[in-house]
DNA sequence: TCAATAGTTAGCATAATGACTTACTATATT
DNA sequence: AATATAGTAAGTCATTATGCTAACTATTGA
């Protein structure tokens, strides 16, 4: 992966990735915490957590033999900025699109719609 | 991919599907144009622009040999939604955050960072 | 009708991802 | 000191993702 979009996305495509971040969005937890509800083997898990941390999605200290791990929102606001982005653009563009589906529609008796 | 916020994660963790989004958030355009500015086979492009279909990111229509591509907002709107809820919760929880990041900073000394 | 254009299908190679087990280290607890 | 707990490391394996080339179909234009 190039950069921080892809890796940020990247990581928000797994389901027990999003699992951690909604459990960690609610406040910091240990590693085992972590893991708990989820039914798989804890390294695999930890590569999951990797994931996350790698990303600078979520930071962590360890005291003792407990890993604390907690959220830090800057990749997920610049994700969600991207996102708004977007629709801003293409909401600004309503009109024109709204204009050229009447066009479509009107030019495509016959057309396929399929892959 | 399991649920709807799996695939479109997944689809927008890759550059170039990531700017076929943002060519077509400006307007409609055919395969063609949206391959056009990418170094890449047009079967391999073909295969981006699938997962964006099948994701529901981006419908199709075809007349005669053209096919036209734009987007659909729905899952973009659901995905930033999702990433404005997490933060939300997040923002909701600063303060108990900043009171624990002292707890923390005072407990440990000794503590290590990295992975 | 013949050639060019637009897109599609099929098949293959390679790399990345996600899961597992086994074995290990470091820190509490008793 | 011995045991339990918390987390890591290493190595394997199956599946999915991403890229390619070659060959093919369907439309359009000369």
């Amino acid at each position: 992966m190039t950069n921080q979009l892809d890796s940020f996305f990247g990581a928000m495509a797994d389901p027990t990735r999003r699992a951690v971040i909604e459990r960690l969005a609610s406040g910091p937890a240990s590693v085992s915490e972590l893991h708990k509800p989820h039914d798989m083997a804890l390294p695999t898990f930890l590569r999951h957590l990797k994931v996350l941390e790698d990303t600078g999605i979520v930071r962590s200290i360890k005291k003792g033999r407990v890993r604390t791990c907690h959220i830090e929102a800057g990749p997920l606001i610049e994700a969600q900025g991207w996102l708004a982005w977007q629709r801003e653009i293409w909401e600004s563009r309503l009109d024109r699109l709204e204009t050229l589906a009447h066009q479509i529609s009107k030019d495509s008796e016959g057309e396929t719609n399929d892959a």
